[in-house]
Order: C-alpha cells, then structure tokens, then sequence
DNA sequence: GTGGTCTAGACCACG
DNA sequence: GTGGTCTAGACCACC
C-alpha cells in the first residue's frame, strides 16, 4: 500500500508518515481503523521496526493516530486542527520553493495550478471542489 | 538581500540557492549580472566559504549561473529549460507533500489555491498572471 | 466509578489502582466494604480480568486492601503508614517533574500551589485545610 | 552535571530531558549555551549516542533547545509558553496522583505543600517568591 | 501479541 | 566534528 523509495533524499521514516497521511486523506484507511503492527509494517516494507516506530512517533505526536496499549494503533477519529501561523509561514516558504522549482523547468503559474489541483484530485476525487463545476 | 535562517531544517546552502533564484525571478538580478564573490558573500552572510561555493556549484549545475575563469560568476542568459519527466514526478511529489501538511492545518483546496497566487504575486508581480482579469 | 482512558500513556492497571485510591480518599469506599469481584470490574470498565488483577495485586501489596480467601477483596482498616525516606525520595522527585512542566507552560510557583489546593479540595473537601482559614 | 539513575523506571532519555530542563531552570545552563554534543554527552553519561539524541530531540520539538547545522545543539532563548488545556488537565492529573501517593505515605496537605515550596526553592533560589515574605 | 526502549555499530549530509 | 538516519538484535511492560 505505501512506496518506499529506498533511493530517495527523503527519510524512509518520512517517506512512511507521507505514505499513511495519504491513504487516510484517500478514505483508504478511516478513524478507528488498526494500522498494521509496527513489525508486520517493517516486514512489508522490508525495512527495520525502529522505522516504522519513528513513523508511528511521529504521527501520534501530530494527533492522527494513536496507540492502545497493548492493542496497537489505529488511526484517530477526525481532529479539528488549529491553524498556527508559524506553520503557515513554513507553508508558504514551501510553496516559494516549489514555485521557483517549477520556473526553472519551464512551468508557469497557469501549468502549476493546474498540476495543483490534478493533485488534489488524485488525493481525494473531486469531492473537495465544492465550489466548481466539473 | 539574501535572509539566511541559520535554525531552519533546510541547509543553508539550499537556502542561498533558493535566494539568489528568488533575486533572478524578482528581476533584482538579471542575465549578465555578476554575483559576488564567494568570499563576500560569504562574509555578508557569516556564513562558511564552503558553504557558498556548494551553492554556487550547485546554481551552476543547473546552469543558472556561469563562473567566467578569474572574472567571477554571473547569471547565465535566460536559458531555455527542457522539461524532464522526471523533475516533474518530483514537483508532484512536493506537491502532494504540501497538500497533505495543509490538509492537517485545516487548509482545503480552495485557500491553498489562493496562497500558491499570493506566492507568485510576491515573487513576481502580477505579470504572470497573462490569462486571468485581476 | 472508575474512569479509564484507553488512550492515555499511564497503564490502565494504574490508572485502575489511582482509581480506588482516589475512591477511598473520597469516603465512597470505607474500610470493611467490599470492592467488586476481578471479572466484575473487569467486565464493568470493558477491560481485561487480568489487568484488574494486577492492580488488585498492586493495592494489595501496599496493604490498602486485602483479599479473604473465598469471600472477596475488601478496603483494609486505616491503616498507620510508614514514612519510608526513599519513598519520600521519589515523591519529591515527581513534585520536581511536575515543577519542571509547569515552568515550560508558564505556570508559576504561586499557580501550582494554588492547583494543588484545589486538587486537594476536589479530592477531599476542605476537610484537611485544618490549619487554614479559608 | 546530570544524574542518570539506570535502575529507575523513567527512560534514560527522559532523565536526559528532565536533567537538561533543571539545569536551565537552575540557570546552570543559560540560552544561547552550547550543549555537549550528543558523542560527547553520550560517554560522559556511559550511555548509547541514540539515547542522547532522542533527548535531544524531543526537547527540540519542546523548542527549550535548538540545533545549528554542523555547529551543535544550543539553549534557545528563552520562549514565551502557550497555555493549553489540554495540558493543564494532564498537570492536574500529575498532580492527583502525587496527593494519592503522598497520603499513602503519611503526608498530609501541609506537607505536601511545604515539599513542593522546598522543591521550588531547590530548583531555582527563592527568587520566585515575589509575593512572600522569606 | 502489542509498542517502547536501549545498544552497538554504521553511513551520510552539513559546515 | 556536528546531528540525522538506519540496521540488527535484544529486553521489557502491558494487555
């Protein structure tokens, strides 16, 4: 279910977060849903338990999963998020990133908007485009 | 002109690449212009001598920028940039990265949207914008 | 009568031992009355029997209660505690963890204190403010 | 400088975390100090390089330190706390306990109450006990 | 069975 | 020299 690209700059433990944000943002995984166990994950992923761990850390801390003890961990139900600046700010830094990225391969604003919400679609169906008509 | 956060997760010598791109865009520095030296800069940006050379290098590999032997080093002519299968699938990879973070700050489609235009006004005026009333 | 938060990092045998613990101080359970069989509880808090027998054990270890062969598991008579100095070692250094937590979330000396009263009124009444007007 | 009780039941870490966090309350260690680096922390504590650095960690996502690059882990300056509920309650939840704990042991609310003004004072002077007098 | 902690030892990017 | 990541392998508390 998630790609591991063991060649990427990207930290696998990362990669792992990235990968599971994902299928909850898809509805592939859903509040109250048991994720695998951190060894039966290492051993699909062919990569080390500590890994995974980091991984689970890591979300938990960012309140979308949680453990049972003893149980094991699933994904938590819907939280309301709170917008913080400071993460805004970060936000917006990536998205300068990205926008000089895309200048430098030839992309202009129209082509990035466009792979903008191609994205989105791919993440969540078109559910989100409430207020357009597609 | 170039604002160095020496806390940042991101290494500062990507964060002289991204500045000295961002100075490119906003026209601040144009084709022909020479940059500073390595050692200025280095010293305008306390920062290590080896740390603006790997920048440099790094412009330089993208043909950003060109080092003209023992004149010094200027912005290369506007080059033509040939779009790489691959350098996408990345974009999209950072892409989906930055939809995920907003979606657990609470951001949809619709503001995200929004930020990406800010982004781009900030960087480069409203010019690009050919294809939209604004 | 006893609350249980699956989610939380402290087991739930503790929590099931702080629970009576905190009955007790409450005067909801006396000495002499008896505490509900290990399946009964267990089934109660939707728990595992042997979680509740653990922390049976644990209460009975510290002789707050005593389980009599054939008949049940009851509140022991008051009882003449024994200031043991390493206890007390350990006592002072949660009060120090606790201080140190405080501190980062900007809760002062004069706040904690005041937290702590209130704790003790919510526990157990004003009862044991002997030595105060309040 | 910080004392590591191998035997006890709180992670090597965490005694790392709650170490470095007196030390700075103690004004032992001001903002802007540099820390020992994580090998070198390591092998004055006779403990694992991982060890060191998950403490380290953790009290960078805590923001009481940050890390520079190349350059090392420093104290930051000092921050301005954001009270959250949430972690009141738990505080609170600390705090019940250690009455439990306490009245268990013999120790009543003035007691208890002296030993966290003790605690105080041990951690950082009388100097934070503006309103009284001493 | 579950996750959490720790060790030993290795490699890498960064400055 | 700095911290960050990863592996392999081990032990433990909890349910």
């Amino acid at each position: 279910m998630i790609n591991i690209d063991a060649r990427s700059s990207t930290p696998i433990y990362e990669q792992i977060v990235i990968g599971i944000k994902e299928l909850i943002l898809k509805n592939i995984l859903s509040p109250g849903d048991k994720l695998p166990s951190v060894r039966e994950m290492a051993s699909t992923l062919t990569t080390n338990p500590n890994t995974v761990s980091k991984a689970y850390a890591e979300l938990e801390r960012m309140r979308i999963i949680e453990t049972l003890r003893g149980k094991g961990t699933f994904v938590s139900a819907a939280f309301t998020p709170k917008i913080e600046d400071e993460k805004i700010q970060s936000l917006q830094d990536d998205l300068k990133k990205i926008i000089l990225d895309a200048h430098y391969m030839g992309i202009d604003y129209d082509k990035l908007a466009d792979l903008l919400k191609q994205s989105y679609i791919e993440l969540s169906g078109k559910k989100f485009l409430r207020g357009e008509q597609n």
